[in-house]
DNA sequence: CCTGATCGTGTAATCGTTTACACGGTCCTG
DNA sequence: CAGGACCGTGTAAACGATTACACGATCAGG
């Protein structure tokens, strides 16, 4: 492959005159340009972004690293991660947890191997050694979705207190009482969070939190479907189950499916974690949205303060509920309402 | 960030000897290794992959550049790409085209300048100057899921001629016997195909292929909407519309709920490329499944052969249906079934 | 005791860029 | 016309790793 060495000799010119071309950082004379770019064509030379980078300590490159590439919260991150990094000249390199702490640790050690610009990261579980060290290294990282207590660093999260809130004072004008939730992992953030804000509307309506309605899932699917199958297992059902995400949302309807139960008719269900195609099940699921677009625009931007020195505020972005029909048709009046998971 | 220097300074010994150490790549005595490995870990050292591929011409890393990131298929793909190419030591840069040319074009000029050991491209419509070039000069490419005709590049792909004709069996079998197509863009290679062998089928069961049954779409959720109005729009609606991809799937239902249809009593609905939720659905909706991981795994594996000098032979493998309920009951028999997307 | 093989180690070149510095020429100014 | 400012250009030194080559020490065989 050519080097500038071989465009300089084609050009009759030093290799600092098609840097300067390329790059034109310097002023180079109309015939000596029109040389190099004549050369540049001809080799058909592409600069070595490696060597670029070697010599210039910057890779223009951030790292992504999310939790599970088959769910579509996070496809949906990547692709906005991806539109602002782009916009603002950088690559993404996208690594996959697949939710495993040692998955995770594997992406975060190759990233900064290949000495990414900046690293987003959505954490997987604990804190490992590994982030720890990065932390106090002082790498430029920004937590996204997630956060890991007791770590100061920037992060770009959700926050669907309020949304759940309504989620509740919509199931309770429904005339439900018997809430159950099925909650993420107490190891994440995001499962801590989701659960308190339910228990929070819960009382807040007055609620009681009966202990056998909370059922731990995993946020995967499977969970949802096992977490599903002991709450309708009990003596008294509840009336509504709340998913802690869209995976587990899915596993609930194949065991309410699977039961012959019908929704909303003999229990309603709805989802912390909107996405595209509930919109489209039958009934609609009711859900709470979250800003993803929003989330990884905001993210790369607080990660571009961070790397350029630039002091950094923690993102928090406020989720909505977006009322469809598988907990009950409401009653007519001023409800939002949406039929379709796309603006 | 510390660097080889540092370490061997740290060590008392040379460069060489840390390299030696790093690479295990010749023998090196055991108090000096064990000096080294200490330095290593006192210092946080963590090898320049930047420096470590300008100087072996070699990044470990390969390219993905993949249709559109929002669709489930390509994200399977992905992570299928993702896992086999990691069990062999390479990290993978994945560029999303979002079906745009130029978008494409983009990535794999960038991905080139990052000087990756191989590059999977799911290409997006004509041959551009850049990717014939890269053809000419041997650039170690395999095409993935779609072909450019006219090109010697090896290539992984799926045939769905077969379970397409299973499909129009079934179909028929179920008594229907006007059948529409919506197609994906005639500039895709996977859109030609898979009308090509529908239209076939059709004649293989004495079906005259109607024009106005053959709706053009491209590959995304609005234009199969639109396309599924059209159709039953028809003085002669058909019985059963057939979606070329999972998207347009959606879109096609959405327009069949918003003129209130039942599906399968007013109107049948099937999809090329099957997806998980598909199973979710009501009806659960009749797909032909692609092997979706294994032609991510068998596509590295190529572009392994391909990086190693090794001959490479084309991988085409084979589609297969999943008969749900979204066509009608099928009579009592020995017709295979299917209650969920994921084995 | 000499010779040659083997072993552990260090020195320095190299990969393809960018860029600090030097240098010669032209032009303007006083 | 002398002097400085400025412009276009080239030379060479980095960046951090790998590795060919050389070198001294140890050791075995004759």
């Amino acid at each position: 492959m050519a080097s500038v060495k071989d465009v300089a000799r084609a050009a009759g010119v030093s290799v600092a005159t098609v840097s300067r071309v390329l790059n034109d950082s310097a002023a180079v004379s109309a015939p000596a340009r029109a040389r190099v770019l004549a050369a540049v064509a001809d080799l058909g030379y592409r600069p070595n972004a490696v060597a670029r980078s070697l010599r210039t300590d910057a890779t223009r490159t951030i790292g992504l690293v999310i939790g599970d590439i088959l769910n579509p919260f996070f496809t949906e991150l990547a692709r906005a991660v991806e539109d602002e990094a782009r916009a603002a000249g950088y690559s993404v390199v996208i690594g996959n947890a697949d939710e495993r702490p040692d998955r995770q640790d594997h992406y975060v050690a190759t990233l900064l191997e290949q000495r990414v610009d900046g690293l987003l990261l959505c954490p997987t579980a604990e804190i490992t050694p590994l982030v720890r060290d990065m932390v106090e290294r002082g790498a430029p990282l920004v937590f996204l979705d997630r956060t890991l207590p007791g770590l100061d660093v920037p992060s770009a999260r959700v926050d669907g207190t309020a949304a759940v809130h309504d989620l509740v004072a919509h199931l309770h004008g429904l005339g439900h009482r018997r809430l159950a939730f099925v909650s993420g992992p107490a190891t994440l953030s995001t499962g801590r969070e989701r659960t308190a804000a339910f228990t929070a509307a819960l009382a807040a309506h007055g609620l009681r939190v009966r202990p056998e309605y909370l059922a731990a899932g995993d946020f995967q699917a499977a969970s949802g479907r096992a977490a599903t199958a002991r709450l309708l297992a009990l003596p008294e059902p509840p009336e509504v189950i709340v998913a802690g995400d869209n995976l587990m949302a899915l596993g609930a309807l194949d065991e309410i499916r699977a039961r012959g139960l019908a929704v909303p008719g003999d229990v309603g269900l709805a989802a912390y974690d909107d996405v595209p195609w509930f919109a489209h099940l039958s009934p609609p699921v009711t859900a709470v949205a979250q800003p993803v677009q929003d989330l990884g625009r905001r993210a790369v931007r607080a990660l571009a303060d961070r790397m350029a020195g630039r002091p950094v505020e923690q993102v928090v972005l406020a989720a909505r509920l977006v009322v469809r029909r598988s907990c009950g048709e409401a009653a007519p009046g001023p409800a939002r309402k949406e039929g379709s998971g796309r603006p």
